[in-house]
DNA sequence: TTCACGATTAGCT
DNA sequence: GCTAATCGTGAAG
């Protein structure tokens, strides 16, 4: 591996420089921003723009739903019950990605925050689509209507082409990256609610989405 | 080695 | 509204 190339200046900028391939899409956030308590970045994450280039093009949307998972305090976090092989990049750098399989079906994507050891992270739940409709729609169907591509995070993860394959990869780019979005209004309204879908610590209110967007996933009916 | 189950979705009733 | 699909993980033996 590795052989038969020159490393060269080019390659250090690949490294070193912020992931905006792209002019029409800002740079990606730095580590910095993942550094911190987990339920601050869930909450800042909104808004910003996930971007995911494959082979078969650019795919990006608007993160409209988050939740936050800390292992410390959280029973319903995969490194509650210490480090395994599985949650290992839980404990891992700050920016980070987190991909698991759920249900033996789905791919869901988190971004590893706080500090090294301390396993905490956010799960992306669902996107409005900005970048690469065409290729999300060859992705999930033709048919699927622009409203449900990224509504979910196992949608989320199909359309932008997300896979096992890009557990530990790195959200600071160059492949994989978020970045600000571009004109996105300061003032929009976040709500924050109890979590989806999970059987433990369901009345921690970690999970944070934008107000009235339609692109929330959360249909689901909150046990009583 | 074996086994129960889950941070879900799609398709049917 | 309800449930089958489907497999990696982790705990138990």
């Amino acid at each position: 591996m590795g052989q038969g190339r020159t490393h060269t200046r080019r390659d250090e900028l690949a490294t070193t420089q912020p992931a905006s391939n792209d002019a029409s899409l800002a740079p990606a956030l730095p580590r910095e921003f993942y550094a911190r308590a987990t339920l601050d970045v869930a909450r800042d994450l909104l808004g910003k723009t996930l971007v995911h280039r494959t082979p078969q093009g650019l795919a990006a949307g608007i993160i409209v739903e988050t939740e936050g998972y800390v292992a410390a305090v959280d029973p319903a976090a995969h490194a509650y019950r210490g480090l395994t092989p599985r949650t290992s990049v839980m404990f891992g750098l700050a920016g980070y990605a987190y991909v698991y399989r759920s249900y033996g079906l789905h791919s869901l994507v988190n971004v590893v925050t706080q500090q090294e050891g301390e396993a905490a992270a956010v799960l992306l739940r669902a996107l409005q689509p900005t970048v690469g409709l065409e290729l999300m729609q060859e992705r999930r169907g033709s048919t699927m209507a622009e409203r449900d591509l990224c509504r979910g995070p196992g949608r989320l993860c199909l359309a932008l082409g997300i896979t096992l394959d890009d557990n530990g990869a790195d959200f600071l780019g160059p492949d994989l990256w978020i970045a600000e979005t571009p004109d996105f209004p300061a003032d929009v309204p976040i709500a924050a609610t109890p979590r989806i879908g999970i059987t433990r610590a369901t009345d921690f209110p970690w999970r944070f989405v934008l107000a009235g967007n339609p692109y929330v996933s959360g249909n689901r009916v909150p046990l009583p």
